[in-house]
DNA sequence: TTCGTGAGTAGAACAGTGTTCGTGTCCGAC
DNA sequence: GTCGGACACGAACACTGTTCTACTCACGAA
């Protein structure tokens, strides 16, 4: 050990005053999806990246694929986490569909607040358990109801595709325009499209998830 | 003029002679959107590459700019070319409902046909010339069935998440290993997943387009 | 006490990506 | 015939996910 090195190691004790209780506690998973969720929380979904996480974690990107496999893999267990705070009541077979439409409007709300993590949850594998939990709460609240499980199975199905696509859609357009929305309809040559000029507001209409509601009701209301 | 550099001039006419015919032709946005489109096709949407259709089209990646703004751009004219694609029906108030599934299939179908393009379609702008052309043909059927426009409207919405929704999912797992999953399905705990486990196979039943169909009959049913 | 050993950490690099800058080149209109 | 302007494109920039390879360092065994 020379001077030099010994001077470094020196320099490197002072620095670690601060940065050491930040370095020591070790990378775990928990602390990168905690993190990674706060990214996409504050910046959006295109702001994750394993760079952005690791920085965040005061580290390089190459110490996050000790604790987790692929980028595929952190959104998985990214919307893993989401859909573990979801609360699943307990079924009431005279309410069953409010239940359900609860349950949808908590999903919708989590994936809102995280924009953009709606197509991390159309790529995930339908095979995840904290899905598949939620899957088991609706198919309970659906036998309540009375209904045929493959029926069921199907409705529910097809209840979290709109979801994710919903809120996909709604995640990325921040607040439309409504009133550029309706000049650009209304500049549209009526001989083509005669419904959608005149009815260019009543196509634009609907506030807050009133069109959210609706799809779930139109799916629901027509079982049991 | 060296000797040598009229010997590389007269290198390259040789060459030219092969490549010519094919630099000749300008690039032009059809044939960006053509090689674009037959790229999704052979090799999925996420082998769709600035560099990979410009080289294609023997050329470098900047060559695009002149002709497209983004990729965005050319993902929004790849979903506008496959719209223009879609025949809608003239409107039958007696089987209206038939007619506005044979137009979502027409949809899924060259969605499908694309595998990946869906996740396109999700992000494009709700105001695209030729996804309003679709939408308004979409509206004069539910008109010619009798429907509230807002309900028509709302309805219509709802249907073309799905269908994006649909696609998107179902082209990302090649033909699922419905034994993989049953096996995987068998293997959770009873107590935890009871519904799950025990109607396994009807969780995963559906053949073809059932599940397609089922869910736009669902939505369909309700009205009118 | 000393010595591995193996897990956790991280720097550097690789092959990609979208996009822009500036230079070139060539065709058509004056 | 000459000029101008639109078009084409090579090179580069700032990113991305991912892997290779050293390197530290705490823990248990001899």
């Amino acid at each position: 050990m020379t001077r030099n090195s010994s001077r470094e190691e020196w320099a490197d004790q002072i620095a670690a005053l601060d940065s050491a209780p930040a370095r020591k506690e070790p990378i775990t998973v928990g602390r990168i999806v905690g993190t990674a969720l706060e990214l996409v929380r504050a910046e959006g979904f295109d702001a994750l990246t394993m760079r952005r996480v690791a920085a965040a974690l005061g580290t390089g990107p190459a110490s996050l694929y000790a604790h987790v496999r692929n980028k595929a893999d952190l959104d998985d267990l990214l919307i893993g986490t989401l859909s573990r705070n979801i609360t699943l009541p307990e079924p009431d077979a005279r309410e069953w569909r409010a239940q359900v439409v609860d349950v949808c409007g908590q999903l919708r709300d989590q994936f809102l607040r995280h924009p953009g993590i709606a197509r991390a949850a159309l790529n995930a594998p339908p095979a995840n358990l904290d899905t598949l939990r939620i899957t088991e709460g609706l198919l309970a609240l659906f036998v309540a109801g009375g209904v045929a499980v493959r029926t069921a199975a199907w409705t529910i199905d097809a209840l979290l595709l709109y979801v994710s696509a919903y809120t996909v859609e709604s995640s990325l357009r921040g607040s439309v325009d409504r009133d550029e929305m309706l000049a650009r309809l209304g500049m549209l040559p009526v001989n083509r499209f005669p419904l959608v000029v005149e009815h260019a507001s009543e196509l634009n209409s609907g506030e807050g998830h009133e069109r959210f509601e609706f799809a779930l009701r139109l799916m629901l209301d027509g079982l049991g």
